[in-house]
DNA sequence: CGAAACCTTGAAGACTTTCAAGTAGCGTGG
DNA sequence: CCACGCTACTTGAAAGTCTTCAAGGTTTCG
């Protein structure tokens, strides 16, 4: 399900852009619009140019699942527009989101010979495709892409060390706040300016699933930190923050 | 504070033993109890050899924090011997473990200059000490090594999301019961008996940590199983389960 | 424009926590 | 050898945070 819903997604969301299996991708690494980001920064052209040999560019409309939980994890992926939610479930539906992820992430990273996890477009995505088989000869002649893969492991395990933080620890507030300022910080880096404006493509069932919450606790502590003068809110993905380091005051859970 | 106390805790718990930097990890390394293990297991003799110089062997008693949240990160651990918490606080002293580690470990994947965890031991444990400097020159030199980083890594990730959905989504009781299965899996491996016997060395303390809930709750969990027959409890620590699959139907949340 | 999906708010309920007290295990020392 | 003190574990009762159930309002998109 999960592969061919990718391929159909493809060529049902794009009629127009039929992509060649290593063509398209063998032009397109050097002048990409992540070339600088993720994996392919750890890259020269001339090694760049291998890697497109591997690659094919998609598009996937919003709300397709690229990756079914527990799908043979015969491809990984390289967003290059858009937002991915990565997922577990449980039988009776609980689920929870464990991340997500944007343009330069690298997806996949699966040891076993199946995905361990689900991964949906929240809208509208473009992603390189790489099959796991090409992509690990491509591995072997660069080790600079191992250091480079290995790295971004180890960023995703800090992540969700905050995490297991946030959910086993942190109270309803604690947890809008943090992810708040999450997306604060994802979107200016480390120059946080005096107000910030977001705008997230996530619903609010999205981040309730991702920080173990329900819609409505969500909603409600939207609504308390509102009233608080904490946060502005204009359209329902729009959110502005006045004062961020007073979210990150609460995210940390010092008050 | 880390790095002093580890080498405090090395010569005041095993005065007799007084490790001499490059040398006892030089011959110790190729009949080790973890050359089968870990990152070791990826080297053929001559290359663990170099390793070895790179490597110090110490003991750390019960208790001893061996790495401070925060704190510079410029060595790497390998565990041989003993079991290994790692967690992450929040400043009033909530505490979040976000795994416990033992025999073949790796610890200290860090990209930061700075851990952001921290770590310490349950029981008394054994590991080699690398300097970050160091490792990273062997690393270079040996690209299996790499990827076997890698994939440790890769390992840790899916254990994290594991964790995620655990403490995001699951009820205490599904809570305990998945700690405990996990306890039956890393015992037993695949090979799972009809009835599993369990000793594990963390405290009631430890696993409410662990699991996101408080120790009231874990004892009243594990007595609410008992008085089900899904165990048999003997010593504190000591926890008997005659039917495993049972307890990993509730783990798994069907039921 | 209208159906559908999404968001918000209220009230009742549930699971877990907090507070409290008692029991058990363990190492030290009289 | 047993008392003492400490830490760990267990259990009960009350309290609290978040969830569940329910309904109304809003946005989105064909």
């Amino acid at each position: 399900m999960s592969v061919s819903a990718l391929t159909a997604g493809n060529s049902l969301s794009v009629p127009k852009r039929i992509v060649i299996a290593g063509m398209e991708g063998c032009r397109a690494c050097s002048v990409c619009e992540v070339r600088a980001h993720g994996i392919c920064s750890a890259l020269n052209d001339d090694e760049l140019s291998q890697l497109a040999q591997a690659a094919v560019r998609v598009t996937i409309p919003p709300g397709r699942q690229l990756i079914e939980e527990g799908s043979p994890a015969d491809e990984f992926f390289n967003i290059t527009a858009g937002t991915v939610k990565l997922f577990k479930s449980l039988p009776d539906g609980r689920r929870q989101i464990t991340g997500f992820v944007g343009i330069g992430h690298f997806l996949g990273l699966a040891v076993s010979d199946r995905y361990a996890f689900g991964a949906e477009a929240i809208d509208q995505v473009r992603l390189c495709r790489f099959s796991r088989e090409r992509l690990e000869t491509v591995i072997d002649e660069f080790p600079r892409l191992e250091r480079r893969l290995r790295n971004e492991a180890a960023n995703e395990l800090v992540a969700a060390q905050d995490q297991m933080l946030l959910l086993g620890r942190k109270t309803a507030r604690e947890r809008v706040a943090s992810f708040l300022y999450g997306q604060i910080t994802e979107l200016y880096g480390d120059d946080i300016p005096q107000t910030a404006k977001l705008h997230f493509p996530m619903t609010r069932a999205d981040i309730a699933d991702f920080l173990g919450l329900t819609v409505e606790t969500v909603s409600r502590t939207i609504s308390g930190l509102r009233r608080e003068g904490l946060i502005t809110t204009g359209a329902s993905h729009e959110i502005t923050v006045p004062a961020p380091s007073r979210l990150r005051t609460i995210a940390s859970g010092e008050e």
